[in-house]
DNA sequence: AGCTATTGATAAGC
DNA sequence: TGCTTATCAATAGCT
């Protein structure tokens, strides 16, 4: 909502980051009060800028909003040989924080973001870099397509087989029908001539049979395997 | 925002305040989530509905913002007894590990290495992706280096001004001395011809100023800055 | 900090 | 609870 919309992601431009957060700080808490108002809740909301500047709001009161929240979480337990082992996890979490940092910066600059503290080398070695990684990437996708091509064209020939041998039972069918349609006429003639429409009923059938059906079976099949794979034929 | 603006006081009938609590505790969440990836923020947001039911929302990661909360406040003495705060680092330390973990995986399509979970529409995704950060990185390298040769540019028309000063005084003061040597000429000839080696070396030096003063100074600050910018004649 | 054109959130209603 | 729509509110881009 504004005069154009924006795409959720850090703001790079800090001055703009700074009066957007402004603004939507201050919408934030002004909702978060409604919220607490409207539907008599409970609300705590606590918001550090990236100046590690502290803004929060409470509809009562943050403390009662946060005990009673360790409350509802409710996990209290007790670990002996405390204090070296806060030591220890608040170094190996430094640690794991720096890692997180560094390859964040990394990440950033891979997506092309923040390249204010980049020099022309820098710049070059990161796009052989993604040209690299794009070429692989195009290599797996063109391969998976290619799989998938050959898995359909496989399927394709399968069906294409599977409709040649129902063509030729079809013919066989078809002649017999049509012998038995002929002794049938002649006997007929024979006897009488009261069922008289079976006759053409009978010849059509065959006929219809055999355009159609081979229309029908072999066409459709066709296009689905050739088209992509151009390989058949 | 809706079909009617409403007081903000609290609804009386309870089912449409469930129905708001919903609607709006989502909007809220959205917000403040918006805020923080927008503003690089930190932020903790926690929610009991009247009915006592909790819903929270962290940017990062709840403990670690409500720590930094109590810090910033100067109020620890509140909660966190050395044994739970073992417990708090721990999962500080597991969480940090899952997003390390999270990053580098990400890393690692990015770098276009193991794939092989990737389908093709995440392939053409992460494609895109890298073709977006290329266009930004060449878009960056092609601004420093035209910066660079701008600035060149620059620095070559003043070097060029200054050598077309430098060759106007330079004549003048080759005129000067042709005049000079003019005088001195005639003076010793009425005196005496003993200094005549003098006469030659004083034409010769005039002239030879005028022809490789001109080449030397004006023709390699033309291809200083004409050759990279072609923006002089 | 203040102003609008726009987008976004949401009150009603089903 | 989820969806749709008519409205109101928040805010992005400028000044």
């Amino acid at each position: 909502m504004g005069r154009g919309k924006i795409a959720i992601q850090r703001i790079d431009n800090s001055s703009s980051r700074q009066v957007t957060f402004s603004k939507r700080r201050k919408g934030l808490i002004k909702k978060a009060k409604e919220l607490a108002i409207l539907c008599d809740a409970e609300v705590g909301l606590v918001i550090f800028s990236s100046t590690a500047k502290l803004y929060e709001f409470a509809s009562t009161n943050m403390n009662a909003v946060l005990e009673r929240y360790n409350k509802s979480k409710g996990e209290y337990q007790q670990l002996q040989n405390p204090a070296s082992e806060v030591k220890f996890w608040q170094r190996e979490a430094a640690i794991l924080r720096q890692q997180l940092e560094d390859l964040r910066e990394n990440h950033r600059y891979m997506m092309g973001e923040q390249l204010y503290g980049l020099g022309v080398k820098d710049l070059q070695n990161l796009e052989n870099k993604l040209e690299m990684s794009l070429q692989g990437i195009r290599m797996k996708k063109e391969q998976i397509l290619t799989d998938e091509i050959q898995e359909l064209s496989r399927r394709g020939n399968l069906i294409h087989q599977e409709n040649v041998e129902l063509y030729k039972k079809v013919n066989i069918i078809r002649q017999e029908n049509s012998e038995l349609c002929k002794k049938v006429c002649s006997t007929r003639h024979v006897n009488a001539e009261s069922i008289s429409p079976f006759i053409p009923f009978g010849t059509n059938f065959g006929e219809d049979l055999h355009v159609p059906i081979h229309l029908q079976l072999s066409q459709p099949d066709r296009q689905l395997y050739e088209t992509p794979a151009r390989k058949t034929d």
